[in-house]
DNA sequence: TATCCGTGGAG
DNA sequence: TCTCCAAGGAT
């Protein structure tokens, strides 16, 4: 393996095959003088964050358009982000990002600092992002390594140790191929191969730059890299939630605290969420409550999830003893994360019947 | 180190 | 239907 000689043919591919993406500046604009925006950068490293680029190109736009700068965004109110973000998942996210464009337009100037250890001390920013930003907005020779870097190198090195645990000697490894030129394109460019060549399943290893070095390809195990340790198995936990709505289209829902699952974004009152049978919730209003027919299924990240829905038509006075009340014209389902959403879909929405 | 934290698409 | 997975971070 001739480290020069990967980085360069890897770079070489690059230029003639790099995604065309909202949030990047192209190799012939970079070599051009072009510098990327770091505000841009940044925000749509936060937003890949574990999300795959389709469901992110209409979120960075619609982002960037509300709030072209980060002291603009740092002006933003809370529950407008929140909203905005609604449906993206991993809310903490969100609630970082503010914070992460307040920090910056107040202590640093409405500048990114260009130093890793700087940026890894932002909210939300961790040693991969940290990494992105200093390599693709700063052209510094940052390593960076991302699932794909880690697949990419678990094959064309053949590492046969499971993930997580080989994700130090992974990183050595992408070290070890790091150029010292153009680092920013190099490190989207080993993303640009695990993304569209070296995939999880079916990599197109004919069309690969690095086909020639790569361990995994000559033995015929790449289709098994990376190892991965086994992951645990879902359980299931129920709840029930309550959707209450007055005569005047006014819904009534609450805010749910920043800190834990769906932190930060808005909901419809409930009951905890537990294994085995829902545990009984006091309605968030007095009211004619009745459960719907049919129930909400949604899996998170680690638990399936299980929900008997109750609507009410609430008098025009009520107080409620929970949450509150959002005026139609302020209410959109859009700006609730998907399990409440999909709530709402069963309270508006008639059961399908058997024959469609 | 292990767990928690979303979502939608692919196969 | 079900499992896996995508530019991870915080605790």
């Amino acid at each position: 393996m001739c480290e020069t000689a990967e980085a360069a043919s890897l770079l070489a591919w690059y230029d003639a095959h790099a995604r065309v993406l909202p949030w990047r500046v192209s190799p012939s604009d970079r070599k051009a003088g072009v510098a990327p925006d770091p505000y841009r950068v940044w925000l749509s490293e936060i937003m890949l964050q574990q999300t795959t680029v389709a469901a992110v190109r209409d979120y960075f736009t619609r982002f960037t358009a509300l709030w072209p700068t980060v002291e603009a965004l740092a002006a933003a109110p809370d529950e407008q982000v929140m909203a905005e973000w609604a449906g993206l998942g991993y809310y903490a996210r969100a609630r970082n990002l503010l914070k992460c464009a307040r920090v910056v337009t107040e202590e640093y100037g409405g500048r990114f600092p260009a130093d890793h250890a700087a940026l890894l001390s932002l909210p939300g920013i961790g040693p991969y992002t940290a990494g992105a930003i200093a390599a693709i907005a700063f052209d510094l020779p940052e390593v960076v390594v991302d699932g794909n870097v880690e697949r990419v190198m678990s094959r064309i090195f053949r590492v046969e140790t499971p993930l997580p645990a080989a994700k130090p000697e992974l990183t050595a490894l992408a070290r070890s191929l790091t150029p010292a030129q153009r680092p920013g394109d190099y490190a989207q460019a080993v993303m640009d191969l695990g993304a569209t060549i070296c995939t999880p399943r079916n990599p197109a290893c004919g069309i690969c730059p690095w086909r020639e070095a790569c361990r995994a390809r000559k033995d015929t195990v790449q289709a098994e890299l990376p190892r991965k340790s086994p992951r645990k198995a879902k359980p299931t936990r129920h709840g029930m939630i309550f959707i209450g709505r007055r005569s005047d289209g006014a819904v009534l829902v609450e805010r749910r605290p920043d800190k834990g699952l769906l932190g930060g974004t808005l909901g419809w009152p409930g009951s905890d969420w537990q294994e085995g049978a829902a545990p009984k919730a006091l309605p968030p209003a007095a009211g004619d409550w009745r459960e719907l027919p049919g129930e909400v299924r949604h899996t998170f990240t680690h638990f399936h999830l299980v929900l008997r829905v109750l609507v009410a038509d609430l008098p025009q006075g009520t107080v409620p003893e929970r949450g509150y009340f959002l005026e139609k014209s302020a209410f959109s389902p859009s700006d609730m994360p998907t399990a409440m959403r999909k709530a709402h879909d069963l309270a508006v929405r008639p059961a399908p019947t058997a024959s469609g």
